[in-house]
DNA sequence: GACAGGGGTGCAAGCGCTTGCATTAATTGG
DNA sequence: CCAATTAATGCAAGCGCTTGCACCCCTGTC
């Protein structure tokens, strides 16, 4: 049915491995034969069967990128960076969506494992161990979780946190909420660690709410909480969160930022736009996407070179947070 | 390297022809036996490899989603929708990002055509000649747009742009800007012809401007042709058309809807946060995505039947739209 | 008891391609 | 002018799998 090696090499005359030579090692093969070929490919419409060729090669020139939930804003600029990475290296992308749930990401890393040249792991939310043992079976890349012998890019979620919550306590709150993500999230972890750090050395008094949805839902649900803590300031896992947290606030009769400020973190392009404007760390998610796939890339010529490269997050101070009650 | 169906035949003691009909043909094979092979199998960790599957049957268990730009809130949802429903069939997808170029549609659809079973094109921006010449080469099912012989799934903006111009009328606008999308765009024509019909019966004048860019930049940079054609109310191509028009509107001094009001078409998450909330024709965009994977899918089975699916769209009333001088 | 029928399995070709090796022709140095 | 390179191409095996066909053995039938 399609156009084959076999077809070109019956029009331009000459063997297949000849046509495939002048595809895959084209200075192994004469000019004017190549040029021959070339045209007769062209005219045909000869495409190369890459499944085919990967049966041998072992290369398939596809790489998987499985994220938590493509409908979260985090991720479409992740996605979009790295299939426009993976094309200049000549790769098509597949991507999968676990919903969230650590089986799914097993199965999928292992359905996809045969047809791809590596697997681009974002945020996820399985265990290590799991990860080690999974990068035996294909060469993983991962986005936000550090673990030795296996590449990744990390954005410095943990400078952001101090950020964050410096600026909360400059600001005048000593009661802060952390809303934390969802359970085995490492940037989770990351965040709480470096809140915690932070409140402490300024004297501030951090209350852990969660584990919570990274969702808008999440946010909304947790805010009755957050009042009741009697925390005049919020930094959450993400803008997702933060925003419904807003929400929920405001339905509950508190007002954002006279009566609690709250931050988030990565700067979603909604972010921006909502009232008010959030307060929020920014996450390089392009940079880390392109990143992410030129390591993963990397990684097949270099097995040692398994560097894990961090990303500087910022404080972007807009209009969720105002002064707390320890500056009146 | 890996384990293939040749070591799952060793270690069970029987021809590889077997361990193949366990996978794919059970009911050909003894029940002793094929739990015989399964339990290798199991415990080789052997799972089947679809691409040299491929090869023979020409089913890859693949498909392509073309999208226009991922990083567009619009798109996350349908291709999330369009995952979840690919993998019920057993499906992986691919995606790709065209950046809203022509060109680049065309060679995605060929670059993934051998290693697809279908390729699904969200709102392709290409001439349907060349649409057409495609689904020659590998099956095709679109979103947006139809073209006999094509299967498609359409989400009725006609309808939509009708209410939203009716809505706008209604409050006494006379004065109606149209901002058109992408050339290229089949709904931006569907829009155009239905919000020019729904015009004339309504007696209000309809200036369209464009073509604009589908992003909120698009929206922003046609504020001041807006205001300077004299409209008092403005239906966008999409709502980060309509986003950006607010803001570009409000730099420019007019307030919405006070002064103009504004419409937007898809109702992506954005549009229920912004200030104010945006007044849009509600597409579904996750409905359409599942149900042009079911088409796409189905069509393999039986090719005469390209019917065309029809989604309904409804108009979303929030804070951007209000009476117009017409009212006073 | 011979034979048809069918279930279960093996055999081998082949999907579209790459690649080590053999073959041939052209080139070069001595 | 010949041996030794070197360049260009052909040959054939084989990547992991499927599948039409042949084969064997077991039932059941007349």
């Amino acid at each position: 049915m399609s156009v084959t090696i076999r077809d070109v090499a019956r029009a331009s005359g000459v063997h297949i491995s000849t046509v495939s030579r002048t595809f895959s090692a084209p200075h192994l093969v004469n000019a004017d034969t190549r040029s021959r070929v070339l045209a007769s490919a062209e005219q045909l419409g000869y495409r190369p069967n890459r499944a085919a060729r990967a049966l041998i090669t072992g290369r398939t020139f596809n790489i998987g990128l499985i994220v938590a939930d493509i409908a979260n804003p985090f991720f479409p600029p992740l996605i979009k960076a790295a299939e426009s990475q993976a094309r200049k290296h000549d790769h098509h992308i597949f991507v999968a969506d676990t919903n969230e749930d650590v089986a799914m990401e097993e199965e999928v890393v292992r359905a996809l494992a045969k047809q791809v040249d590596g697997v681009l792991l974002v945020s996820p939310r399985m265990s290590n161990t799991l990860i080690e043992q999974l990068s035996r079976e294909v060469p993983l890349a991962i986005v936000n979780r550090q673990i030795t012998g296996i590449p990744a890019v990390v954005m410095d979620v943990a400078q952001g946190a101090r950020l964050a919550v410096e600026h909360l306590a400059g600001l005048g709150h000593r009661t802060i909420a952390l809303l934390s993500g969802p359970r085995g999230s490492w940037t989770s972890r990351e965040i709480r660690r470096s809140a915690t750090a932070t409140a402490r050395s300024a004297r501030a008094r951090l209350v852990v709410l969660g584990p919570n949805q990274p969702t808008e839902f999440g946010g909304i649900t947790v805010a009755e909480e957050v009042l009741r803590a009697g925390a005049t300031a919020a930094l959450a896992y993400n803008d997702l969160m933060a925003i419904g947290l807003i929400e929920g606030l405001f339905a509950a009769g508190a007002r954002v930022p006279e009566d609690v400020s709250v931050v988030g973190i990565d700067d979603i392009m909604l972010s921006r736009l909502t009232r008010p404007k959030l307060t929020t760390v920014a996450t390089p998610t392009a940079a880390a996407g392109r990143a992410a796939v030129d390591m993963l890339l990397a990684h097949g010529d270099d097995r040692r070179n398994t560097a894990h490269v961090h990303l500087q997050t910022e404080l972007v101070i807009r209009d969720s947070t105002g002064p707390g009650p320890g500056s009146a």
